[in-house]
DNA sequence: GGGAATCCTAGTGAATTGGTAGGGAACCAT
DNA sequence: ATGGTTCCCTACCAATTCACTAGGATTCCC
């Protein structure tokens, strides 16, 4: 289960955005030295994040980008979704369109959970909770298990 | 959060061989033929769990491939991460091993949230769980959910 | 108008992923 | 021991992802 480089960044961005205030706006070049991204790269993320309606942007010399809701109310699946698309993907497909047959059968309510958890958590935690470094209660305490930090 | 066609073949291949019996041996191509995967590519594949101690091969005429263990000892974690490495990452990189800077240190904490989470499931899952369409309890109830099988 | 920034397109190269091809090596039965 | 069967290995190909570069068009504030 990989997490790409897009959604990473994406998040990444959105952060910084959050942390800025919603009225403030950053230029993509100082996102990018902040948060290490290339930053052309970064651009087309963050074109990607304004079609998706999760941020305002604006041309000029004071120009640059701002979240367009407050940063309590984007769930950072909803970055990922913008940023990459589907949350939780097998070989590409979402898993309700997946088909299995023969003892693989119930591997598709397995993906399934697997995606509703990921979804539980990554639905609740908003940009605020994290840019403030206050994560909910419950994501926290999966977090403090010292085994959640060993290797495999 | 994408699974990679190897890890899905992985498993799907391993659900074959825990289906047919631990010591009944099965041959690649009807592995491939039975869960319509590309035969050669599924090769690669077996190699990778004979060389990660789950599956025994054995060549010639009666050859084929079978589990080096029961069913019941082997969670799709153990496949997962045999066929296709970490069972979670970002941008290839296992979440300890990540660092954040300003507003997305607290990314890190929320990472290792989703893949304990994770990790939970797929530990506890095995092949024969799987294989007979038995899940547990827990994972049950997730899937059970009809808001888990709706679009985002 | 001029400068500064976003925006759009397009192209390049390395790495990874998904998949294919051919042949060598081991095994069993006859 | 020979032949067929099957695993096993290496190499190769195509598409995608990631990272980066270049250039130009557009929009905005001063």
């Amino acid at each position: 289960m990989r997490i790409s480089a897009r959604a990473d960044y994406a998040v990444r961005a959105a952060l910084e955005l959050a942390a800025a205030g919603e009225d403030t706006s950053l230029k993509a070049e100082a996102i990018a030295e902040a948060q290490g991204i290339p930053h052309k790269f970064l651009e087309g993320i963050l074109g990607d994040l304004r079609r998706g309606g999760l941020v305002v942007s604006q041309r000029g010399g004071k120009g640059g980008y701002r979240l367009a809701r407050p940063a309590d109310s984007i769930p950072i699946a909803d970055v990922i979704r913008v940023a990459d698309g589907p949350l939780v993907s097998v070989r590409g497909v979402r898993p309700p369109d997946l088909s299995y047959i023969g003892p693989a059968q119930s591997l598709l309510p397995l993906w399934i959970a697997v995606r509703a958890n990921v979804r539980k958590i990554l639905g609740e935690v908003t940009l605020a909770h994290v840019a403030a470094a206050k994560l909910p209660d419950d994501v926290l305490s999966l977090a403090d298990d010292p085994e959640a930090w060993t290797n495999p």
